[in-house]
DNA sequence: CTGTATCCACTGCGATACTG
DNA sequence: CAGTATCGCAGTGGATACAG
């Protein structure tokens, strides 16, 4: 099995790809890359539990993914931001979303038809 | 939610990378798209079980995705082959395949190192 | 050869409650 | 505010047996 395949089941997790939209492309999917603070994320991935968003900001920080500064404010403040690497993927990841953006019509139509 | 993740959860399927994979670069992973019986898929993704692999298969097929050639020979032979549509994502999905070869170390260090 | 059907273990994930 | 801990369900996926 080829090596890569270990490394594209972390991408692949189900909350990832939003979550370094997010961080990617900020609140409106649109713009430029900015750090984002925990509740931030939270209330924007409104689908996403508290548990999911929490267990996947630590597997991309393990990875070196994003990046976790905690400012001891009070109350504390916590932001996420994405690491040079975490940009790269990002990169790469927004041609697969285009694709699936300019074939989505495509697929339910066939989807529909069958 | 961007309507697109709908799309990206279909194609972030466990196995749907590894399949595309096949039918797209041959049995080796380096070579050109060619199609490929049942039983060749199977022996190639020796890590998938029957189940999953038909089951992908048919998402896959369902989604323009994969045609499914059935040749009456005795015993029936099978074909399944990348559409012009599974040929572009397939082509998208080397972008990300070749990010997870190229950084793969550094992420690997990077959990090792947390 | 190419599937389909059934059973079962595991875990991803959500809901809820609690802590620093 | 930003988590952690625990419980429980539902879906994923493997093993096995069966069928066209």
């Amino acid at each position: 099995m080829c090596p890569s395949h270990q490394l594209l089941a972390r991408i692949s997790g189900k909350w990832v790809a939003l979550i370094m939209s997010a961080l990617g492309s900020g609140p409106d999917c649109a713009g430029d890359p900015r750090p984002m603070r925990y509740s931030e994320l939270a209330r924007l991935l409104a689908g996403v539990s508290q548990k999911m968003l929490t267990q996947t900001l630590r597997a991309l920080e393990q990875d070196g993914l994003i990046s976790r500064t905690v400012t001891p404010t009070v109350p504390v403040t916590v932001t996420y931001e994405l690491t040079e690497l975490g940009l790269s993927l990002h990169e790469t990841m927004r041609g697969l979303k285009r694709w699936a953006e300019t074939h989505m019509d495509e697929v339910f139509a066939h989807r529909a038809g069958s």
